[in-house]
DNA sequence: TTGTAGGCGTTATCAT
DNA sequence: ATGATAACGCCTACAA
């Protein structure tokens, strides 16, 4: 019944020659005669051999697997970055254990306990919303665990990080609705200890600055992410005496839920005003209001590059014998797309480019 | 620089034990005394000793690995059947690997092989919809390696499955539609290759049929699940000279892409045609139509239960110290709910109970 | 109650 | 070019 699988030292019985030989054989070592290099691999696929992975990586100190945290699973966002990291690391036979901060530190210092309990041989990490300092994440340099962080990543210090620059995402924004001559502005940041969150102001009060447009704080708002939040951030925006002609949402699901609070207030959507948002997940698409313009942030290309950063600092490790590589910073450049809405009544087209 | 973790040696040494001594100690092993167990314990948590997991699994001849394959990650109801299986996993120390079939066969055949080369301890698996025969999944029975499906399963066989019983799920929508006084039904069904297309298809005639309602085999189309071919059901059955009051679509998904039809030809949705879908992702109610009617089909619940069968075979595997238990089968009610579609001219409201 | 010895499958370091 | 041996960290008969 139980079909088990051959080990070496099977083959090596069978070949009557030492372990050590058919081992390597089986990695292609020079040290090695061809005659019985070749008759091993014969004699391997045989019988099936596969080399056992647990075994070798115990040897070798080592588990093949990283540890991926993110702060929920099913936004697609990071649903697709989970997919780009995948998509390198099985490729050089690294495997995930993932895991969902679910936007709160506790949880998060949780799950480093657990990646660093299974020794994971490296971490890529988007930071929760509620994470003010990665003590807990430098922790795991201590016992040479490296980490690259993505997308939500801190803000100081010298780590290796691949993020989206908003700073410049925003001013592409700015710039293209101000070329088609909308110039009062508004803004649902996300909450403001987080990095991409003040990148996102910079560029918005910079660009406008360089457009000799002023800086109308009132029309600047924030959101935690919830329901509640942004509609709040909604209510005190459109609620100052001259409203906004557009409003940018740091994010899709940000941006669903202001269409949603607009809605309810007889605003005509994509029309008296216009939307915008930062990010662009297919889903909105589907949406009764898709945003006019929005940034795509590449989130299957952050996570391919944040594990080939990996990757690239587990070869240096090798090389340079240990430390003190000085920290890897990978900056990708969100893309501008318009989208159009066949719902809003007389919908804004955009002619000028930017 | 470097701190390695203490080792059970590095205790035994310094209590001046041997090794198996601290091993006991830490299992809570009955074979040792009660001082020397407290001794090594505290001396255990001095030195911030952590099992190594890499080198018991290797030992024990297991991974605690579960293997773990879907269509898509990022449908959100898998990424939420995954949530799930996760969630009891990590509580039993058992970690996922994850892949993606993208609804390919080829896909999951490569996949299958993986999981058998990482030597998973077991597999949870929902099959693309492009599997016809499983038979590259029955060869990790070879290998003792047990496999539970999810939602997508076989039809026939002895296998460990658990999902949605949709048949029942059909008679619900329909006798709900029906009380209302909607009888003609239209059914845009998955491919009639999946039990699950069997089960609707059959739970829809019958439950017509008890209401001796005549069924209109034009009212019944197939998708693939792409845009275009839903679509394209939704233009055969809408060409019907009668056509339909109701549509009820396989998922949420082909549901927003039949809407989508709807809309561009200027059908009034969710008033002249009310549409249902047969699952409920959250998403939806940001859709500009989301369904009237939907069913639950707890994805998280699925995943959970899925995990917690494939704990209940290892267990039974221990005791049973080898084969031949029955296969076990887990089927959970869908959950009707009601929706409301504010943006739906004269949107109707359902009154009667079911 | 505790220690000793052997082994899981593989690789690395010596020899030969 | 090949073999013998030890070791990775832990567990588990068996012995004491």
């Amino acid at each position: 019944m139980r079909e088990t699988l051959p080990t070496l030292k099977e083959i090596a019985k069978r070949l009557d020659v030492s372990a050590s030989t058919v081992s390597r054989a089986l990695v292609d070592n020079p040290r090695i005669g061809l005659g019985t290099r070749l008759k091993v691999q014969k004699m391997a696929e045989e019988l099936g051999y596969e080399r056992n992975t647990q075994a070798v990586n115990f040897k070798l100190k080592r588990t093949n697997i990283i540890g991926v945290i993110v702060p929920y699973v099913r936004e697609e966002f990071f649903s697709d970055a989970i997919c780009g990291i995948e998509e390198v690391a099985s490729q050089h036979n690294y495997t995930i254990l993932f895991g969902q901060s679910y936007d709160d530190v506790n949880n998060e210092m949780r799950l480093i306990e657990i990646v660093k309990k299974k020794r994971v041989d490296g971490l890529i990490i988007s930071l929760s919303k509620s994470t003010s300092s990665t003590s807990h994440i430098d922790a795991l340099s201590r016992f040479n665990i490296p980490v690259v962080y993505f997308d939500r990543v801190p803000e100081a210090g010298p780590v290796n990080k691949v993020y989206c620059d908003v700073y410049s995402g925003m001013c592409q924004i700015v710039t293209k609705l101000v070329s088609n001559g909308i110039t009062r502005i508004a803004l649902i940041n996300g909450p403001g200890m987080l990095t991409a969150s003040k990148d996102r102001l910079n560029g918005y009060v910079e660009c406008m600055e360089n457009f000799k447009l002023k800086v109308d704080m009132r029309m600047v708002s924030e959101t935690d992410f919830s329901v509640e939040s942004t509609h709040g951030a909604m209510r005190s925006i459109m609620n100052v005496k001259v409203p906004p002609q557009a409003v940018i949402s740091v994010n899709d699901y940000v941006h669903m839920d202001a269409v949603q609070y607009a809605r309810s207030h007889k605003i005509k959507v994509n029309n008296e005003v216009i939307f915008v948002s930062l990010s662009n997940l297919p889903i909105t698409s589907y949406t009764i209001h898709p945003p006019l313009i929005a940034l795509k942030q590449h989130p299957h290309k952050q996570g391919a590059m944040a594990m080939n950063m990996l990757l690239q600092i587990f070869e240096d490790k090798l090389k340079s014998g240990g430390n003190l590589e000085k920290p890897r910073v990978q900056v990708i450049s969100p893309t501008l797309v318009q989208c159009n809405d066949s719902k809003a009544e007389n919908s804004t087209v955009f002619k000028h480019a930017s």
